[in-house]
DNA sequence: CGAAAAATATACCAATCGGTATATTTTCAC
DNA sequence: GTGAAAATATACCGATTGGTATATTTTTCG
């Protein structure tokens, strides 16, 4: 890895949490400056200029969300478990969520589908691979035999973002995670009662 | 009405779309000049500074949410027909929310939970009063033995408004309404399956 | 109509914005 | 160790930011 592919790391870690808290908008390159403590200079010599260094920081909050998520996911076995792993996830993180700004996902998302177009392609394109990995544990539900065949995998992986992210905006707006864990519940419902067999 | 609320009124008017698309940071005096065609002088003789104003447009937006969701609501007399008149509100104008920049309170709450503190305490008030109406329909509902006795009614109404503001988010990313129908279909399922008495 | 008051326009302010050109330092291969 | 190249720091740029002081216009009321 060379000084330069380090530096951008470091810088991309640096900004990550600043932009998903403060949003493109809200976030200066003072505030970067301060955050890596860096110059303009290393900041310029590093990226082209400031939208793709929010580009390369959002797709590092999504690579980070994807990777934590993966872990509950990955450590489970059956598709039911695996789906409610990623309930779990969520149960067992929103202090850490709500530390680090929230959910990149609905930040970007709502940030960007007016105001920040050179964003867009990537928030769509991250929450589409998102709802196919969720849809691709479905199909592998209904492989097994464990899942209803008759329910289409696509649209249950958007319900259970839907509810997600729905959640996560009351649970920030409000400080209570009352409301996320709500959310959750519902998703779990619909797992057991609609997802799964029910013989 | 003065001359001074009047011209209130219609900066408040002009400015409204211009925040609820670019957020609050991303719009700027500049942007309300050019909106309101009036100048700079106007417009602090009239408010005292951009906070006042982006305070002002918020509470305006969410009235006039309000307000055409109410025209649905009221319409109906049952509580199952009101519930579903909120579905019906979504369904009927997606393109208008689109226009618009999509729903003030989604908006709003991601953009002020962390980075204009001084709307969160609008933007949280708003919410609850928005939970409020729908579960003063559900508690309609179950005196008139309409409606299940054992749910929570407060519980329910932050169900239906987690799916409508997840859908919507989903809805303006993927410039799909398709998501959006999902969200409602899922809200109609649970007035039916869940709220309604199933005797 | 006329004068006081209210409302609006104009001109200006310092601070900050993103970005660039150049000087300096650091890194790395030989 | 040395010299070229890469990386970083510094100093600067014009444009724009929110905000204010003052001049001008418009409204209101006797």
């Amino acid at each position: 890895m060379t000084k330069s592919e380090r530096t951008k790391e470091f810088i991309v870690e640096k900004a990550a949490p600043i932009f998903n808290t403060k949003g493109y908008a809200g976030t200066s390159l003072a505030d970067l400056i301060t955050a890596t403590g860096l110059t303009k200079g290393a900041l310029y010599g590093n990226f082209e200029n400031k939208d793709a260094i929010a580009i390369a920081v959002y797709e590092h909050n999504i690579k980070m969300a994807r990777q934590r998520l993966d872990e509950y996911v990955n450590a489970q076995t059956t598709p039911t478990a695996k789906l409610l792993a990623i309930t779990e996830y969520y149960r067992n993180n929103w202090k850490k969520i709500q530390e680090r700004g929230g959910c990149p996902y609905l930040n970007a998302s709502v940030e960007a589908d007016d105001n920040v177009p050179f964003l867009k392609s990537h928030v769509r394109a991250s929450i589409v691979g998102w709802a196919a990995r969720i849809a691709a544990i479905i199909d592998d539900g209904k492989k097994s035999g464990e899942f209803n065949l008759d329910i289409s995998s696509d649209q249950y992986a958007y319900t259970i973002i839907t509810l997600i992210e729905g959640s996560i905006m009351l649970f920030k707006i409000a400080s209570d995670p009352g409301h996320l864990y709500a959310g959750l519940d519902r998703i779990v419902k619909i797992i057991n009662e609609e997802i799964c067999k029910t013989i």
